[in-house]
DNA sequence: GTATTTGAAATCATATACGATCTCGCGGAG
DNA sequence: CTCCGCGAGATCGTATATGATTTCAAATAC
C-alpha cells in the first residue's frame, strides 16, 4: 500500500512550525519586536494554534522570542544590557570552542579559513556587510566544526542565533573594527598552526569577541543614544 | 466580585507540571531512563496531556529528558561522553560566573560562606553525602549570587540540574575528592578576599570542578566499568 | 478637555476527540 | 526451537471547541 497518510515529509508539524518561524526572525521578516499571533501563524501554516505554541515555546527557550501569558509572543527585543550579557557569554563559549578545537583542526582547514579571511580583506575597501557578516561566520565554522563538545557548540550556535536577531548592529558597520577583526582572525590561524597552548588560544578568541563587542557598544553610543523599538499593537476589527 | 475562576495560583498548568516532573527528577523519585507517559502524568495533576507535553518539551530543551517521536519521553539517561560535556560546560561556566562575581561579594558573603565549608570539614570524617552535597551547592551559591551577568547565572544552574539526575555519583563518594574540595574552596575565599585578578580566579575555580570531573572518572572507571541502566518498557494491560 | 468605566473583540490556555504510529506478545512457518 | 508477520493496545500528535484573560476604544462622568 502506498498510501502515503499525510506525513510524507517526516517532519511533525511542531517542527515545521518551529523552522518556519526561526527562518522568519533570521532573514528579518519577522523583526525584533513582531507579534507572533498563534492563530495567525498556524493559519499560514495550516496548522493548527497548538504545535504553533509549542515551537514558539521552543523559540523562547533559545531566547529568541518573549512569551508573557495571555498576552502574547514577539520576537525579542534585546537592549543593551541584555545584548552585552549575550556577548560576554559568547566570548567565554567562543574561546572554550576554539582552544577545544584547535587539535583537531587540520592543515586543510587552516588553507580553507585563511582563504575566507583574504575574501573578508578583499571586502575592506568595498565594504558589503551582509557578506562580510556571512564570511565572519564561516570562518569561525570552520574553527569550530572539530569542537568534541556538543554542548559547548550548541551555545555557541545559540548566542549566534540570538545575534542574528539584531543583526543590523552587526560589527562590520563600525568604522575600522573590520580590519582589527581580519587580522585577529589571522592572528588566530598563527596561533592554531603553532600548536600554542589552550589557554593561550582561548583567550584570544575570547579577546577577539570583546573587541567586537566593545567597538559596537562605544559606535552605538555615540550613534544611536536611545532606540527603543515600537512593540506593535494588538489588531482590531 | 470575589469569584475564584479556579485560576488562584496564578500559576498555568504546563508550568504546574513543568515543576512537579522537575521536583520529581530531582527527588529521585523519577530516576534516569523512567518513562514519563504524557496521559497519566496528566490524569495525576488533574490536567490535560497538552500542558504536561509542553512541560516536557521544556525539560527536553534543558537536557533532562529525552522525547522520540510516537514513541514517548523518559528522564535523560546520561552516560560517561555526555558526562563529560556537561561537567566540561559546567566547569568554565561556573569559572566565568566566580570571577564576574568576585567584585560584588561582601565580607558578609564570605563569611558565610566560610561558615558552610566549616560545616562541611566537619563532615569530612562522619561523610553523610547528601548533606555534603547540599551543603557545596550552598557555598557555590553564596560565591554566584552576585553575578552581574545572569545568562551565564543560568547555564551553571543548568549544569547543577542536569548533574542532579545523577545525584549518585555525587563526587563525595569518591575517597579523599571530599577533602581537597573543601580545600580548594578556603582557596578561593582567600582569592576573592585578596582581590586577585579575574583570571586567576576563573581558573582556580575551574580547576576545582576539573578536579570534581578527574577524580570522579577515575573512581567509576574503576568500580563501575560498565554500568548500562535498563530503559523501562511501555506498560500492557 | 481629561480621566474613568465598560463592553466587545482578540488572543491565549487547555480540555476533548480522533487519527497516526509505535510496541509487544502471540501464533504459525521453517 | 527460532524467526517472522500480524494485530491489539498503548501512546503520541494535532485539530477543534470552549473558557479565561487581556486589550483597546468608545462612551460617560467630571
Amino acid at each position: 500500500m502506498a498510501e502515503v497518510t499525510g506525513q510524507a515529509t517526516g517532519l511533525s508539524k511542531s517542527q515545521l512550525s518551529y523552522q518556519w518561524i526561526k527562518a522568519r526572525i533570521s532573514d528579518s521578516t519577522f523583526t525584533p519586536g513582531y507579534r507572533l499571533v498563534l492563530g495567525a501563524i498556524g493559519k499560514e501554516l495550516g496548522v493548527s494554534a497548538v504545535p504553533v505554541r509549542e515551537a514558539i515555546r521552543r523559540l523562547e527557550a533559545e531566547g529568541l522570542v518573549t512569551f508573557e501569558r495571555n498576552v502574547g509572543a514577539q520576537v525579542a527585543m534585546i537592549e543593551e544590557t541584555e545584548y552585552l550579557y549575550t556577548m560576554q557569554t559568547l566570548s567565554v563559549v567562543e574561546g572554550v570552542a576554539t582552544a577545544l578545537s584547535a587539535p583537531f583542526i587540520t592543515g586543510a582547514d587552516i588553507a580553507r579559513a585563511r582563504t575566507v579571511n583574504q575574501e573578508m580583506i578583499a571586502f575592506l575597501e568595498d565594504l558589503n556587510p551582509h557578506r562580510f557578516t556571512e564570511l565572519n561566520l564561516e570562518f569561525h565554522s570552520i574553527l569550530f566544526e572539530n569542537c568534541p563538545n556538543p554542548h559547548i557548540l550548541d551555545l555557541v550556535h545559540r548566542g549566534w542565533n540570538r545575534m542574528q536577531v539584531l543583526r543590523d548592529s552587526s560589527f562590520s558597520f563600525v568604522p575600522g573594527r573590520a580590519r582589527e577583526s581580519v587580522a585577529e582572525h589571522e592572528n588566530l590561524l598563527q596561533l592554531i598552526e603553532a600548536e600554542s597552548p589552550a589557554l593561550t588560544l582561548e583567550l584570544a578568541a575570547r579577546a577577539h569577541r570583546t573587541g567586537t563587542m566593545d567597538a559596537l557598544l562605544a559606535y552605538q553610543k555615540s550613534h544611536h543614544p536611545h532606540q527603543t523599538p515600537e512593540s506593535s499593537p494588538r489588531k482590531r476589527s
